[in-house]
RNA sequence: GCUCGGAUGGUGGAAUUGGUAGACACGUUGGACUUAAAAUCCAAUGACCAUUGCGGUCGUGCGGGUUCAAGUCCCGCUCCGAGUACCA
């Protein structure tokens, strides 16, 4: 039988399916103790309406691979796999059509589905999770109570219950408690807090809960109609369509994860994530250590606070800046500054985030005309407004120190403030001195003078603490993250709102479901879509969602209209998994069910994911540990980001007839070769001229190269299809994308397919070479459907198999390095895949047999055994499958067909390719799946040499090489290799002055 | 600007602690089989020189260095990619 991977993978794609061959085992369905559990996960998909390309099965295939080795290992293995089905492209689509998201949704993921069952993966589908299945949002929307219900005590570094922190109001007030809370929440005494009405402690109890609604500066779409949070946004435009952000105060949901930054920054020590992706999130959070400097405000009852990480400089503090957003800007300008403060702040209001990122250079501010205090000198600084502080870092005030920091220096020297100096023996005239080290002296300071940097930071800090002026502070970049969106398909907010105040609905009445609207825009007052709903009101009696006609604000009450962002749902979908779907009523898992998984042990996905998902996952894992929901506080233990697959887009080079000359009826495409050969020419003679009586040049010389020479009838053709004169130089030819399913592995472009397909190139001409062919130009691009570079997965298991697809992925290349896609490798691990089947039966009868296997081929085995156990642990596939292509080489030139060689080699190569594994293992006799057979082990004994090929140097140049026996000792082996003619040779009558030897190695004489 | 990666044949990429650079595969060329093609098999394939054979020189982005020995370690650069960006 020859190898037939078509029947071969619907029969076992089949098989695994009806027999839940990859369900994994819950605790308690062992019968005595349960096998080690081990988590494999994938980052879940969004199911789009382009379907998967090659790309996105990489990291799938990967985890796959490794899910199956553990499975062998004689682990119970979780191994699940989901949908983000929340998301933006379902609901532009819905408010293009009107066809409801969710049937969109539910369409793509059956064609999701369609696609990744045909690559034969692991997954265990009995516990499949959607974010928008409502009874899958009712626990994102009961996490959402919890936060509410939540505060951060600081002093424990731990979220507690909200009632705890009720309780200590009722004692003391807010004037001890360290409570993360917002910065303009006020102080009170337990008897204010007595006295507060209902709606008073509501209000204030807002500061304080992990997610609040807050009247706070955000980041506003218009285009989309929504909030963005900060890693939503990059480069100062929107990540989803690239549309410009604007700044706006509006009344949100956010979350406070600032609260949870140490914890989420000292975190990542014990993860075993890759460096640059903890790096990112370092810098994410953005940590840095210094101190709060308040200065009172001349002739006024406010201060300002200014964190600063060199204290150390305070006595060259010559002016203080606000951002224009500051809250205390309009306080205190004076009258005769009021009307430039105010244009000042209009115009930067303006300005979008892109804009003032685009000017950097340029120095703007204007003074308020008030004046601060110096806290330890009492002398009077000027207080400048200027756009380059920021609102949202520190305290939005800067104490400017122009000696020391660049931007200071910059603003001073712009507007003529002063620059004092102290630094001992340091030219600051042209540029401030920003070197921290401790060799640097500081000097016109009091008492600070001749003292370290280092020495010095602690001493200022000491000295403004004693007078109230000042603090050591740690500062984060990390920001509190906006989790409202005006979106229609996204997880409802279990809110309704009883004066303005926000209330959650019980949790015994989820999940709140989403309303149906008769359109998906936003309403004609600018409220969200779900302001369109007609039955949006809450009924605190009969806790039912009612029609809206039906609020009375007693009773019945308006609903929150916002929705919940992305991450929401995939904050925890990880322990969603955990639980079977039967039992998933009750809990968001089984505490047995969690207490036995624990957290993912192996998590693969997409570096792009860096500071939204894997930042919101840790922070709300952490805080269901706090509150007791889970066991464990990190969510991923390792992560691999696999690299992006880029696909090799196919150009054609259209002809564009310049200066009004030679114009063209139809379009005239020419091959890449031609292109290339006429640009080099062009760049000698920048233009080229065609006319009916030759080829000339600018001078209107007759041009003979061999260039043109070669290419004189192409040129000429293109010259008959035009009208007049024609000219080409350098900006002559555009190259188009063509689609590369036209393309074949020898870039050869099939024209008559792209015509049939395409209607614009129908009538278009095609400069093909000599002989006829027309070779397409290739770049390598990311692969998307615009730059027709997109290979489906289907394609490629349509003409190759599973099998090959998985292994071609893997033997690309390393799987967190990006590549392109090159479809002529798939033939090599095609190939390959036969050979090994040839091992095992050829056309008419099974080769395998019983006899002993010989000592090579044994060794050939173990070899492979111990290189690709390694490759496995090391994430390093592409290196075990050319030991695979290397062992199937050797086997197949020993002639080897042992029983007892080719077992386990199938099982070695499973979890790589994993149908025609099963079927070379039910031709070996066997009935059960391959899937859960012992690991192959690796036995030193059959790889023991006793002799070594050395390779014999001379002065480190390798000349020949030797097979000496192992046994040798350094002073034999000097000896043969001393005596053997080609030393002499190479020595040519000279004496060696050195000898290295290293025995099981290497050779070199010196000399 | 800062941080983190990376640079090896025509191509994708191998190369334990420094120890035979280019494994494996693609592509290309030649050959076998075939009426022919496909498929399969065999051989060659870093560049250059030499060639009857033996062989030699250069070679892992560039310039230095350490070492018996450097793709690998150190110093200085160039280019490419990713992240981040007025962060006080």
């Amino acid at each position: 039988m020859a190898y037939d991977y078509k029947a071969i993978e619907q029969k076992w794609q089949k098989q695994w399916a009806e027999e839940q061959t990859f369900k994994a085992k819950q605790p308690q369905e062992f019968e005595g103790e349960p096998k080690p559990p081990f988590y494999v996960l994938d980052m879940f998909p969004y199911p789009s309406g382009a379907g998967l390309h090659v790309g996105h099965p990489l990291g799938y295939i990967a985890s796959d691979i490794y899910a199956r080795y553990k499975r062998h290992s004689g682990y119970n293995v979780l191994h699940p796999q989901g949908y983000d089905s929340f998301g933006l492209p379902a609901e532009q689509y819905a408010i293009q059509t009107g066809q409801h998201p969710a049937k969109t949704t539910e369409t793509n993921i059956k064609r999701y589905r369609e696609q990744l069952d045909k690559i034969g993966f692991s997954f265990d589908w009995s516990r499949e999770v959607r974010t928008s299945d409502p009874k899958y949002y009712k626990w994102t929307q009961w996490i959402f109570i919890q936060l509410f219900d939540s505060w951060y005590d600081e002093a424990e570094q731990k979220s507690k219950p909200i009632s705890d922190l009720v309780q200590i109001f009722e004692k003391e007030g807010n004037t001890e408690v360290e409570a993360v809370c917002n910065e303009d929440s006020v102080q009170f005494s337990a008897e204010d807090w007595k006295a507060f009405s209902k709606d008073e402690k509501e209000q204030h109890l807002l500061n304080y809960r992990l997610t609040y609604l807050a009247e706070t500066e955000v980041n506003w779409c218009p285009a989309l109609g929504t909030v963005l949070a900060n890693d939503e946004i990059v480069n100062g435009v929107s990540e989803r369509g690239g549309h410009p952000v604007v700044r706006k105060k509006m009344k949100q949901w956010s979350m406070r994860i600032s609260a949870f930054a140490e914890r989420l920054l000292s975190g990542l020590d014990n993860l075993d994530w890759s460096e640059s992706l903890k790096e990112t999130q370092k810098n994410w959070i953005g940590k840095s250590v210094g101190a709060l400097v308040k200065f009172k405000i001349q002739n006024s009852k406010f201060g300002i606070s200014a964190f600063t990480t060199r204290p150390d400089t305070i006595f060259g503090v010559s002016f203080v800046t606000l951002a224009p957003e500051h809250d205390l800007v309009t306080q205190i300008t004076t009258p005769e500054q009021k009307e430039e403060v105010d244009n000042y702040i209009k115009a930067a209001a303006k300005r979008s985030e892109r804009d003032r990122m685009a000017d950097v250079k340029s120095i703007t501010g204007v003074f308020t005309g008030a004046y601060a205090e110096h806290p330890l000198t009492n002398k009077p600084i000027p207080i400048w407004i200027g756009d380059y502080v920021l609102a949202s870092y520190g305290t939005g005030a800067v104490m400017a120190v122009p000696c020391g920091d660049q931007r200071d220096h910059d603003f001073a020297k712009h507007f003529n403030i002063p620059i004092p100096n102290v630094f001992e023996g340091i030219d600051i005239s042209e540029e401030a001195y920003t070197d921290k080290s401790n060799a640097t002296k500081i000097a016109n300071s009091d008492f600070l003078d001749g003292l370290g940097v280092l020495e010095a930071i602690p001493k200022a800090i000491e000295a403004l603490a004693k007078i109230g002026a000042g603090e050591k502070k740690i500062n984060y970049r990390l920001r509190d993250a906006v989790f409202s969106r005006q979106r229609y398909w996204g997880e409802p907010f279990p809110v309704y709102y009883v004066n303005g105040l926000p209330k959650m609905i019980d949790e015994q009445h989820l999940p709140l479901e989403l309303p149906e609207v008769e359109k998906y825009l936003p309403t004609e007052d600018g409220a969200p879509p779900l302001g369109r709903a007609t039955e949006w009101a809450w009924d605190t009696e009969a806790n039912l969602v009612v029609s809206n006609d039906k609020i009375d604000h007693n009773t019945i009450f308006p609903l929150e209209l916002n929705t919940m962002p992305g991450w929401a749902g995939s904050s925890w979908y990880l322990f969603r998994y955990m639980e079977e779907q039967n039992n998933r009523d009750q809990h968001i898992a089984s505490d047995e069910a969690l207490k036995y998984w624990n957290n993912v042990d192996l998590y693969i996905g997409g570096s792009e994911h860096a500071t939204g998902h894997l930042l919101y996952s840790r922070f709300w894992t952490k805080f269901l540990n706090d509150r007791g929901v889970l066991p464990v506080d990190e969510p991923f233990k390792k992560l691999i980001n696999q690299g992006m697959i880029l696909g090799e887009s196919a150009f054609v080079y259209r002809y564009k007839a310049s200066g009004g000359e030679g114009r063209i009826k139809n379009d005239i495409y020419t091959t890449y070769d031609f292109v290339r050969s006429i640009k080099k020419e062009l760049s000698k003679s920048k233009n080229i001229f065609i006319r009916e009586n030759g080829i000339f040049d600018k001078d209107n010389n007759i041009i003979d190269s061999e260039i043109i020479n070669k290419y004189s009838s192409i040129l000429k053709k293109i010259y008959s299809l035009g009208q007049s004169n024609m000219l080409i130089m350098e900006r002559s030819f555009d190259p188009i994308h063509v689609d590369v399913s036209l393309v074949n592995t020898s870039n050869q472009l099939d024209i008559e397919g792209l015509k049939s397909i395409k209607p614009e190139f129908k009538e278009a001409h095609f400069i093909t070479e000599e002989d006829g062919k027309f070779i397409v130009g290739r770049e390598v691009e990311k692969m998307s459907k615009s730059k027709f570079n997109v290979v489906n997965p289907d394609d490629v298991c349509e003409e190759y198999g599973a099998d090959s697809l998985r292994l071609y992925e893997m033997f690309l290349g390393p799987l967190e390095q990006a590549k392109p896609w090159n479809t002529a490798g798939l033939s090599g691990v095609h190939n390959f895949l036969k050979k090994l089947w040839k091992l095992y039966q050829d056309e008419d009868q099974l080769l395998v047999s019983d006899e002993p296997a010989s000592k090579e081929s044994l060794k050939t085995l173990h070899k492979t055994i111990k290189k690709v156990t390694q490759d496995i642990e090391d994430f390093s596939f592409n290196t075990s499958v050319s030991t695979f292509m290397i062992c199937v080489n050797e086997l197949t030139q020993q002639k080897c067909h042992a029983r007892e060689i080719l077992e386990p080699l199938a099982v070695l190569i499973s979890p790589y390719a994993p149908h025609i594994a099963e079927e070379l293992w039910e031709g070996l006799g066997h009935s059960e799946s391959i899937s859960e057979v012992p690991y192959p082990k690796f036995e030193e004994k059959y790889l023991k040499e006793d002799s070594k090929t050395y390779p014999i140097s001379f002065n480190g140049k390798m000349r020949f090489t030797m097979d000496l026996s192992l046994d040798l000792s350094k002073d034999e082996i000097e000896d043969i290799v001393m005596k053997d003619e080609r030393t002499q040779k190479q020595l040519e009558g000279r004496t060696p002055k050195k000898m290295i030897i290293v025995p099981g190695k290497i050779v070199n004489i010196v000399g």
